[in-house]
DNA sequence: ATCCAGGGCGGGT
DNA sequence: ACCCGCCCTGGA
């Protein structure tokens, strides 16, 4: 099906795009600047500009953007120029877990997300809930209050680069409620802003080297390096293992005893370099079916 | 009041 | 290579 675009007075209508829910898009652990609305749609920040995304039927309404903020910007942030079609038939074929997490989860789409905001996102998501790391993240980007967008009303904040969180850390980072999370954050902050990890060159490394130089930022470990590889750097064979995918890997897949590297590079092993997107898919089905809690 | 969830770090072996 | 105790916050 072709993709249109038709244009309206505060938005585009979308039709044609497949593969598109926004509950699964949003729900399914790698963003946290989105909120569902009392319409089932959700409101975003991401590159300055907010975003209302609703899905009815099968059209796509984005409001409050234009079609050269669409083009320009939003096609590339929601992937769409990928055939994510392709990539679940490829998924459910692999074994019945996958089937029916595909099938769960259809609407699912990588989100291609700023790489720093994603670094400072999930450094405060270590050891952390998904309703705490939210309120942590839009604290944090009230605070540094680089840049107000008013939406319906309502005012939102732009994520601050690394020169706002430093030179505002101790009224913004020191007051987000980070815990002790909050030193990493400024520690990485710095090393950013002196050049020793280039965020911005990251892409264009092999997945080992971009992770291993992640790794390098304090309060980055294994997941958070998997986390920005996928939600930022577009490396697909990067596979997360956090509580949920710990869970799957171990009840589903009957790999209990294992340590969280083996795990990964089972998956690694197991999915190749569609790993990534397998991990979405299993995360999302896990958490909303609690699937191996205790 | 006490317990618990959630990853990285630093110090062991 | 793995293991363990600690770190902070909010909700049960």
């Amino acid at each position: 099906m072709e993709l249109k675009i038709y244009e309206e007075k505060k938005g585009i209508i979308v039709s044609g795009l497949n593969d598109f829910e926004p509950r699964h898009i949003f729900e399914c652990g790698q963003c946290f600047r989105w909120d569902r609305e009392e319409d089932g749609s959700y409101t975003g920040v991401a590159h300055s500009r907010v975003l209302n995304v609703k899905k009815e039927g099968d059209i796509v309404i984005f409001n409050n953007t234009s079609r050269s903020d669409f083009e320009g910007i939003w096609m590339d942030y929601f992937d769409i120029g990928r055939d994510y079609s392709a990539i679940k038939e490829k998924l459910r074929k692999l074994d019945e877990h996958l089937e029916r997490s595909v099938e769960f989860g259809y609407g699912i789409r990588l989100l291609k997300q700023d790489v720093w905001e994603t670094t400072v996102s999930f450094i405060i998501s270590a050891n952390n809930a998904i309703p705490k790391i939210k309120k942590t993240i839009d604290t944090l980007s009230y605070l540094a209050n680089e840049e107000i967008i008013e939406y319906g009303g309502r005012k939102f904040y732009a994520f601050p680069s690394p020169e706002t969180i430093h030179m505002f850390h101790e009224k913004c980072v020191d007051n987000c409620k980070a815990g002790y999370r909050a030193q990493y954050i400024k520690d990485s902050c710095s090393m950013i802003i002196n050049r020793d990890v280039d965020l911005e060159r990251l892409a264009e490394f092999g997945s080992h080297e971009c992770r291993k130089e992640l790794m390098r930022l304090p309060g980055v470990g294994p997941k958070v390096a998997d986390c920005i590889m996928l939600f930022a750097l577009q490396k697909f064979d990067a596979f997360p293992v956090d509580v949920w995918v710990k869970r799957v890997i171990s009840s589903l897949y009957n790999q209990e005893d294992m340590s969280l590297n083996k795990m990964r590079e089972f998956a690694l092993g197991r999915f190749g370099d569609l790993a990534g997107f397998a991990q979405q898919y299993l995360f999302y089905y896990a958490r909303e079916n609690g699937v191996g809690r205790k």
